[in-house]
DNA sequence: TTGTAAGCGTTATCAG
DNA sequence: CTGATAACGCTTACAA
């Protein structure tokens, strides 16, 4: 049915060994001649190499893992994107695995990518709960591993993040110097590391005024857009006084404009709106929303890139790299109206 | 380094082929006393075949290539999911490929595809100028391909799509409906298949009514946000007579709001707008959009089942699949004044 | 420069 | 019920 090398050797009268030293070495070993009647060969008949039967003893697919919680999260699909370019020019094909932060649907996935032999993973849906286990299969079956985005503190695998705190800080410091001093916050999954320390940049910026933190203020949101708008009805409908909120992602804070039109609230006018990753949707809002940018493609590239280096130079990196965010200031923050 | 299938028979004292047995087949042909030592030494040692191995014999490789033109347009990421999702439920991984509409792209992933012994392709890219080379590779290599979304009038390979033509007259024919005249349209590429389909529609709503089409209406917008903006900026512009506009997706819609906004025009007051998809992401719309919905979750599960049906029963659908839409009336669009 | 042959980790065939 | 052994399509010593 498809072609083999034992077929295109007899139509080349050569032996398979020299149709392989043409299909993979470009200078040497070949005889000029030779070269040239192979080489018309494989033309002629179209000729692909199965990447299966070299796979069994290179010892590598040429194929790595992404492991996210859902491509439809516009910040996983912008990652999964540049990763997916990336590692495509480098030679690498990517497998998408969503898994939701589901436990049971995660170790599937992990199981499969490891019968795969994927050469690495890349892997954002650490989940302070399911971390561990994960971890020591990851560990146990030896595969080099980055993880991104999402991270754990006391992890020994390394990867590619932001300073989640550092971002946190900026975006409620930004707020305050603007007066605010009711700063409701909407948080990710309690379980989430990155919103972990997104929220203690937030509490690290009270302190640093001296302005103490009202409990009430602070809620969970699930880091969609339904979460936001939820959280954001029960913090509006509840906290009178509040004058802004820090969405610690833009899809959540999609839905605190959401709420704040159901409730007739206006943006910046009655109260200031500040989001997280700067997301390209951010551009149909209205206003237009402040917001922290993140570096997603650069994400992406640099944990490819660090990951190849770890599978075929077998050099792990020292420590996990930090990328720089940046404060957006657009038109959902304003100074708070001293009356 | 890995364990094999050799070494867990030592362990167990049997043959691989027993090994391979209890492996593969749940009821007979192995002894209970044996099956069960041999489970629990796959067990102790956390054993897994080799995917790769197995797929030199099977000639299965439980894995397919989504060829898509981008992972960040949410239509994309909607449909990616959903044929994850299903895919994986049904034993298969798969490879994401982004290929932008790029010929050259294209070729190449389709290559590596082929070289990666892929079961089958779900692919949604078809620009009819790059359909032809594309298909005949595809049919060559005998490999089975469901198209989706984006097909071809003359095509030899079947799919899921939904009929764009009558989905594009439902739209223009609410705004008929409505009172308007002139309704401008911002298409997608004029290489892709859907959009002259939802174009046609467009006309047919016009000429069944007897309303004249003004060339200038319609313009070209390339399917994403910018060129919706662009083109609506364009036909606002020239067009002081407009009344509506109908954009062949949502992210174009999302252009139109846009630039509406910015030139002070206001929806749906000034100007009715329809755009095509349903997105979720509709949500953060001011005003709700009103747009075609497509079935977007189905048109990915309806695709794998029909995709994994051809591979492991080589049954081939007989014709293409064409799934319902729905106009979903939101508050977009309103009735012309009549001044 | 070229070819022979071993082997990668499975499944499948065929005996026992 | 169980086990040798031959594939699968390639790469890679090692020989010629």
């Amino acid at each position: 049915m498809k072609l083999t090398i034992k077929e295109i050797a007899k139509k080349a009268n050569v032996s398979i060994t020299t149709v392989s030293r043409v299909l993979n070495q470009n200078k040497e070993g070949v005889g000029k001649e030779t070269r040239k009647r192979v080489e018309e060969v494989i033309k002629e008949y179209n000729y692909r190499p199965n990447a299966i039967a070299r796979s069994m003893i290179t010892k590598n697919t040429k194929t790595i893992g992404l492991v996210i919680p859902d491509i439809r999260n516009p910040f996983f699909s912008d990652l999964a994107r540049a990763i997916e370019d990336i590692a495509n020019k480098m030679g690498y094909s990517v497998f998408l695995c969503n898994v939701d932060n589901q436990l049971k649907v995660l170790e599937r996935y992990l199981w499969l990518l490891i019968e795969k032999n994927v050469d690495g993973i890349i892997f954002s849906s650490s989940d302070s709960n399911l971390n561990d286990g994960v971890q020591k299969l990851l560990k146990k079956n030896n595969i080099p591993v980055m993880f991104i985005d999402r991270g754990d503190d006391d992890s020994e695998f390394n990867g590619v993040f932001i300073d989640n705190t550092e971002a946190g800080y900026l975006a409620t410091s930004h707020l305050i110097k603007l007066g605010h001093k009711k700063i409701g916050c909407i948080t990710g999954p309690k379980t989430i590391w990155n919103s972990n320390h997104r929220l203690k940049g937030y509490k690290l910026a009270h302190e640093q005024v001296g302005l103490k933190i009202d409990r009430n203020l602070v809620r969970e949101g699930s880091y969609t857009m339904k979460g936001g708008y939820d959280a954001a009805k029960v913090l509006l409908r509840e906290n009178k006084d509040i004058t802004s909120i820090f969405a610690l992602n833009d899809l959540m804070a999609f839905g605190v404009y959401q709420a704040a039109r159901e409730l007739n609230i206006l943006i910046p006018d009655d109260i200031s709106v500040v989001g997280f990753d700067n997301l390209s949707y951010n551009q149909i809002l209205t206003p237009r929303l402040t917001t922290i940018e993140q570096p997603i493609k650069k994400i992406g590239e640099v944990s490819v890139e660090y990951l190849i280096k770890q599978i075929e130079q077998a050099l792990m990196i020292e420590d996990s790299i930090y990328l720089k965010t940046k404060l957006i200031v657009r038109d959902s923050t304003r100074a708070v109206s001293k009356d």
